[in-house]
DNA sequence: AGCGAGGAC
């Protein structure tokens, strides 16, 4: 929405050169009457005497009503940032607090990081002069656990909370109790962190979804308020019969646009990689075959694993007279905005994660999309004009469909947000008032799992001080706990190579044409001991090499010479980068909570057997037929092909995930020696032996 | 003998 914006104001700049007095005056002028044109222009006094009748409101407007960037400034101009308060406005995703934030600023005439800013995770622009901030919702988190009043804000209002994240849940709840808590102190007669005045919190929800009746409810029969929003029209259509086919639909629909509608580009939404890189190669196919003149049609690919200078092709207008279709994942529903599409082609379905908390596995199934998927993904269409939506499945089947997606905090290892509840205070998990409420199952898996890593003491409170220390990291508890072992051992620096390596995805890229080329040139980076010690050693290589050429003084110039380094060795280095931010932020942790970063050396045996002590809950053993038995489960899997353990099949691994997709497969895995188990995790397999 | 949706601290 506001990226849009921003970049046309741009181009609009540099088309009419004028003076920067008189460009400057117009500018404004368009702001201004950009803002005044917004749906929400006209609430301003109806909304702003909401906000002070009730402590908390739920605002519902959908895509363009203008809420997100106007409510925070009516509020400025309301009082609301008197006395140093400030109203923070949370964001699901960076790109979005970022890019909001700078729109923001724009619109106040004031440079970012003044009176408005955003904070996300290693990108910080605010100031003391700050008073409208933008951030993610795992940033306020992160924030509430070093000041629980949350005193410094005077409104909090969370964005897009009909995607019900697992961040933005537990800030549901966090938030209601803190405002509760809040306006018990009351009258600034208790004082929050250092020595803050603490007034009552107003709260604010803000959903896109039709039904806020579940947020109404949630917090008492709060009150709603509706705002317009403003989309072009976007005419649906459905298949007569269900389709057994979907991809083979898929490829018709778009041939059938291509033929018979005017200019737009189609936006088609696939599954994954592998289904997405064969339509591109069955469109490509299907081209040959047309009269030279009906050929242009140029596919695009578009997923999170793909490199960025790859994601960056599908944002280029298509060449004059071409017509682009892009074949994306659920990463074109809400990450990224694509310009000029005026057709959606919906599959109906989407890779979706669960979690199994008994069996301590995940799985990745394509299941149909829920209507308010279905509706987003058809709204796609009509940003930039009226479009179509062409779903491949019958109305009927539509109405069938599951309202909304099930939150994803009903459907995910609860380890780490059971933790932060804990460090935030939080003992009964079971009694806490989620919205919706995990599994009892979930719940006491997660609690017995921390209590195994030694994060909670037998009584379930926070261990000190080794839980504190696991909380206070932006990990996941079983990486932290390896940290803390890792001091022991003397390792410390090997493993926050391997955790920050863990934490990010794809940092190999294997496109399908060239796997084998792939394969060979990154050979030299393979261990026989495994993956994680394979990642240390890409780790380390790039440092080296960097280290080299360290005369290249800007940073600029470095990360070219990144990007380039990652193009010849096949490393995604989007993900490399994400790494690299990752050990440093982690390694400034563990050097304040006063641990002392030494190295190993060569000594891989004890890196090794440090592994095994920290992931011993993560164990697998070969048996006679070649698949493995996960030792915590008793569950029957199989190394992951991409593993590069994968033909050498040892006796005994330590593996870092466990997930069913068209098998159950183990990945990320180090060869350890079985009597390892009983011999560092004696607690757990003093029966093994 | 063969392969993983999207986010975030």
């Amino acid at each position: 929405m506001a990226q849009g914006e921003l970049k046309s104001s741009v181009l609009n700049r540099k088309r009419n050169p004028k003076s920067p007095v008189a460009s400057r005056s117009s500018k404004r002028q368009k702001i201004a009457e950009h803002r005044k044109s917004l749906p929400i222009a006209s609430e301003e006094e109806r909304l702003i005497e909401a906000v002070q009748k009730n402590d908390i409101l739920i605002i519902v407007g959908e895509t363009g009503s203008g809420k997100t960037t106007q409510l925070p400034q009516f509020l400025f101009n309301a009082g609301f940032c008197r006395e140093g308060k400030m109203v923070g406005i949370t964001q699901p995703r960076r790109i979005a607090a970022l890019t909001i934030a700078k729109r923001v600023a724009e619109e106040c005439d004031v440079r970012l990081g003044q009176k408005v800013g955003y904070s996300v995770r290693f990108d910080d622009t605010t100031s003391s002069s700050t008073r409208l901030k933008y951030m993610t919702d795992g940033f306020l988190l992160r924030e509430a656990l070093v000041d629980r009043l949350l005193s410094r804000y005077s409104v909090i209002i969370i964005d897009e909370a009909h995607e019900r994240t697992v961040h933005t849940d537990v800030l549901l709840a966090l938030l209601k109790k803190v405002q509760r808590e809040r306006s018990e102190i009351g009258g600034g007669v208790l004082r929050g962190c250092q020595g803050r005045k603490v007034s009552p919190l107003k709260l604010i929800i803000m959903s896109a979804s039709l039904d806020a009746r579940v947020f109404c409810d949630y917090y008492g029969g709060a009150k709603d308020f509706r705002v317009e929003g403003r989309q072009f029209d976007v005419d649906i259509f459905y298949t007569v019969h269900p389709e057994t086919d979907y991809v083979d639909a898929a490829l018709n629909t778009i041939f059938q646009i291509h033929s018979e509608e005017e200019e737009g580009d189609i936006l088609v939404f696939l599954t994954g990689q592998e289904e997405i890189e064969s339509v591109e190669r069955l469109v490509q196919e299907k081209l040959k075959h047309l009269p030279e003149d009906e050929r242009k049609l140029l596919p695009l690919a578009i997923f999170s694993a793909l490199p960025s200078e790859q994601q960056m092709r599908v944002f280029a207008p298509a060449p004059i007279g071409f017509r682009k279709v892009v074949l994306a994942t659920n990463i074109a529903e809400t990450s990224i905005t694509i310009p000029g599409i005026r057709y959606v082609v919906d599959s109906g379905v989407v890779k979706a994660r669960t979690y199994d908390p008994n069996k301590g596995m995940e799985t990745l199934d394509v299941v149909p999309v829920s209507k308010a998927q279905a509706i987003q993904r058809s709204g796609r269409a009509g940003r930039d004009g009226y479009g179509k939506s062409f779903h491949l499945y019958p109305e009927r089947d539509f109405w069938k469909l599951e309202d909304s997606t099930k939150p994803e905090i009903k459907r995910c290892n609860l380890s780490n947000v059971i933790l932060q509840l804990k460090a935030l205070g939080i003992d009964d998990i079971l009694g806490f008032d989620f919205i919706d409420k995990p599994s009892r199952s979930a719940i006491v898996k997660a609690l017995a799992e921390l209590h195994l890593l030694g994060a909670l003491t037998d009584d379930c409170k926070l261990a000190k001080p080794a839980g504190e220390q696991m909380a206070r990291l932006p990990l996941e508890p079983v990486y932290s706990r390896a940290l803390i072992l890792a001091n022991q051992f003397n390792c410390l620096e090997e493993m926050l190579i391997i955790v920050a390596m863990l934490s990010v995805e794809s940092i190999f890229y294997d496109p399908r044409q060239k796997r084998e080329e792939a394969r060979t040139s990154r050979n030299h980076f393979v261990s026989v001991e495994g993956d994680h010690l394979t990642y240390l050693s890409v780790y380390r290589e790039l440092d080296e090499f960097l280290e080299e050429r360290k005369a290249e003084k800007s940073e600029a110039k470095v990360e070219k010479i990144m990007r380039k380094w990652c193009k010849v060795n096949f490393v995604n280095s989007r993900s490399l980068k994400h790494a690299r931010d990752i050990y440093r932020q982690i390694r400034g942790n563990v050097e304040q909570m006063g641990f002392n970063v030494s190295s190993c050396g060569n000594d891989m045996l004890e890196y090794r057997r440090c592994i095994a002590a920290s992931f011993f809950l993560k164990a697998a053993q070969r048996q006679m037929d070649g698949t493995y038995r996960a030792l915590e489960s008793g569950e029957i899997v199989h190394i992951h092909p991409s593993s590069v353990l994968f033909r050498s099949k040892p006796e005994c691994v330590i593996f870092d995930e466990l997930m069913q997709t068209s098998q159950k497969y183990i990945n990320n895995l180090t060869r350890i020696d079985p009597l390892w188990l009983a011999e560092l995790a004696p607690h757990h397999y003093k029966t093994e032996e």
